[in-house]
DNA sequence: ATCGACTAGGGTAATTTGGGGG
DNA sequence: TATGTCCAAATTACCCTAGTCG
């Protein structure tokens, strides 16, 4: 245990995560007891285990520096994640390309309940969503993001619309975090996701 | 060797144990010792073999994450999970109340965004979904499942609704597994979840 | 400047956890 | 690789102090 390297590099310690964050051990565990920071217990003591991915969420979400040895391991994602939602296939299609050489990954969704399914399975950064789709309703996505806690926690919206009427006033509103007309350039588009990814 | 995917994956070692759980494998020794984790002994010089069924038992009371690996394996027993899919919020309580009365675990989704979101993180095993649902297409919902190869795969569908035109012969044969029509009654419900729920 | 609430960190004793050599 | 035993290190809960912020 004196050791920091152990065979189980899966899940930390309070100590081991507290000299990752440059804190106290004490803190983290505070951290923990407000529901800041994911962890599990151990019956016995109730010792806290922190899953790696969990920490590196809190430190990330927090501005924190990652340590060297992470970023090396390619624990940390590497190229950002843009998930497309859009049922006009021809145009996510032109989205995608753009993207891709921008260095992105993209992922296209089709409707809202694809584009659930892959926000679980492909984590994107961002989603980029279209407000005026048929089938389905880009309000909804937003309100049913709030109600599930995850707008803003890990993926953030970006509107893409062409027209610029209330709705996407109301988008705003409930938590959108960037907006994009149509018809766009391709240097808008880049540079509006450019800044939701360095905000993260 | 420190793979958990030995010929036999039904018992394992204290050590595997011990990974799984993230401690150290004297830990596991103590939690058998101090009878809080079940465990048999081998003759000779004692070791312990841990079924994966006791090791599951124990993290799930101690509220220790079970591996991926195990949940999308369904090694995971326990009650059975229910996504209702309803945008009619009063029709989904009652449909609640009845699945829950039953011994079922339930979640609402109320679009089709929100449903594809609890499909992955409720992993539900039957999703009962109203394929007239405004805002919504439920035969999307099939044909999504399909693209992303869920179908059947762990959660089936079993469609309500209240027409029995074309619709739900199309569902059906795009992979629903049941169907039951509106109104009903509790029994018909039942039944009908109850045969899905036993295939599985 | 003082107050109150909150945060980070220190000290202590009891206990659990992990490491080394048999 | 796993076990039993002994021992050192780490962790916890509790209480306390100092600093910060409005």
């Amino acid at each position: 245990m004196a050791n920091g390297t152990d065979h189980l590099d899966q899940f930390l310690t309070t100590g081991q995560a507290a000299r990752y964050c440059g804190v106290n051990f004490r803190t983290v565990i505070r951290w923990v007891q407000r529901g800041q920071l994911e962890a599990t217990r151990l019956p016995g003591r109730g010792d806290h285990r922190i899953s790696v991915e969990s920490l590196i969420r809190f430190m990330q979400q927090n501005g924190m520096p990652l340590p060297d040895e992470w970023l090396a391991a390619k624990k940390v994602s590497g190229p950002r994640r843009v998930l497309i939602v859009e049922d006009d296939l021809p145009f996510a299609h032109s989205l995608e390309r753009i993207l891709r050489l921008a260095g992105y990954e993209t992922q296209i969704a089709l409707g809202g309940f694809e584009a659930g399914l892959q926000i679980a399975s492909f984590s994107p950064d961002v989603m980029t969503l279209d407000i005026h789709m048929a089938g389905m309703d880009g309000i909804e996505v937003l309100k049913a993001l709030s109600r599930n806690d995850l707008l803003q926690k890990k993926t953030k919206v970006m509107i893409v619309s062409g027209d610029v009427s209330g709705r996407v006033q109301e988008a705003m509103s409930l938590g959108a975090a960037g907006f994009v007309a149509k018809p766009f350039q391709r240097e808008e588009l880049l540079k509006a996701l450019d800044g939701l990814v360095h905000t993260i």
